[in-house]
DNA sequence: TATAGTGTTATCGG
DNA sequence: ACCGATAACACTAT
């Protein structure tokens, strides 16, 4: 599921209902989501602190700390959502993968919790554990996010070699949040075939796909997510295009499953 | 039972 | 060293 969009809102539910807890305790036990950091190692850095602001660059989030304690980053991975429950036993729920499957209160895939002094908690829920939680993450080494990119950086990514282009767009170091969903949502807005080899992609492809990448990374967090954006909503068997009716075709592109319309994305 | 999956990264060959 | 392709990672639902 996550995506920038819903990296997003998770970042916003931390920033809305996790500010300014005391960290009384740190379940850190699940020593693969928390690579490379030994059990305890987490609890030892955390626990005392609060965190003081939420901070988003592409699908990387990151807290920061009370007293200049450690950035936490949070990576939801493939299946990972932020869930935050209260004492009184309300719960804010931060994601939908497998909506609707999970039941409040039931917490078998949380892989990381801050426990809060007040008897709350906040946790990493993650069925399939390829999310990652660890400290001081190297941010550094992401391109510049899709909600802020510039034209002129947008240049650079659609630059240079042989590659497909949607495996350009979903390399996290020249652009930050497009993941496969995105990806298949901007090349069909934009017109563009996903196979189509970087080198070949014309100024005016680029004009046009760099204003995909802002209206479809703008309504997905406006829609509340990916799911909402209109080619991801026909992506299965049988799916039409939304613009001609055209019978959506799958195939592999960047060796990730990818939909297009045959008719006018050439 | 076999397979696919919304992400990342190590590894291999060119 | 760079680029591109592929497998592996861990786990669940279909």
């Amino acid at each position: 599921m996550p995506e920038l969009p819903e990296v997003e809102s998770a970042r916003s539910v931390i920033e809305r209902a996790a500010l300014g807890r005391v960290i009384a305790d740190v379940d850190d036990s699940d020593s693969y989501v928390c690579r490379p950091h030994r059990p305890g190692e987490l609890r030892s850095a955390l626990a005392g602190r609060k965190l003081t602001a939420a901070h988003r660059r592409g699908k990387s989030m990151w807290c920061d700390t009370s007293e200049d304690g450690p950035a936490l980053c949070i990576h939801l991975g493939m299946s990972g959502k932020i869930v935050i429950a209260d004492p009184g036993g309300g719960e804010i729920d931060g994601g939908d993968y497998w909506e609707g499957r999970r039941r409040p209160g039931d917490y078998r895939w949380a892989r990381f919790t801050l426990l809060f002094s007040d008897g709350g908690r906040m946790m990493l829920v993650d069925p399939r554990r390829l999310g990652r939680v660890r400290l001081d993450p190297p941010v550094e080494l992401l391109g510049p996010d899709a909600t802020t990119i510039t034209a002129a950086q947008f240049r650079a990514v659609v630059s240079g070699r042989s590659a497909p282009v949607k495996a350009r767009l979903m390399e996290q170091h020249r652009i930050a949040g497009i993941g496969n969903l995105l990806a298949d949502e901007i090349l069909w807005q934009a017109k563009v075939n996903p196979a189509r080899p970087i080198d070949e992609i014309t100024p005016r492809e680029t004009g046009r796909l760099f204003r995909a990448v802002h209206s479809a990374v703008d309504a997905a967090i406006a829609g509340g997510g990916v799911h909402t954006l209109p080619i991801v909503a026909h992506r299965h068997a049988g799916g039409r295009c939304p613009r001609d009716g055209a019978g959506l075709v799958q195939g592999q592109v960047g060796g990730r499953t990818t939909w297009w319309c045959p008719k006018d994305q050439d």
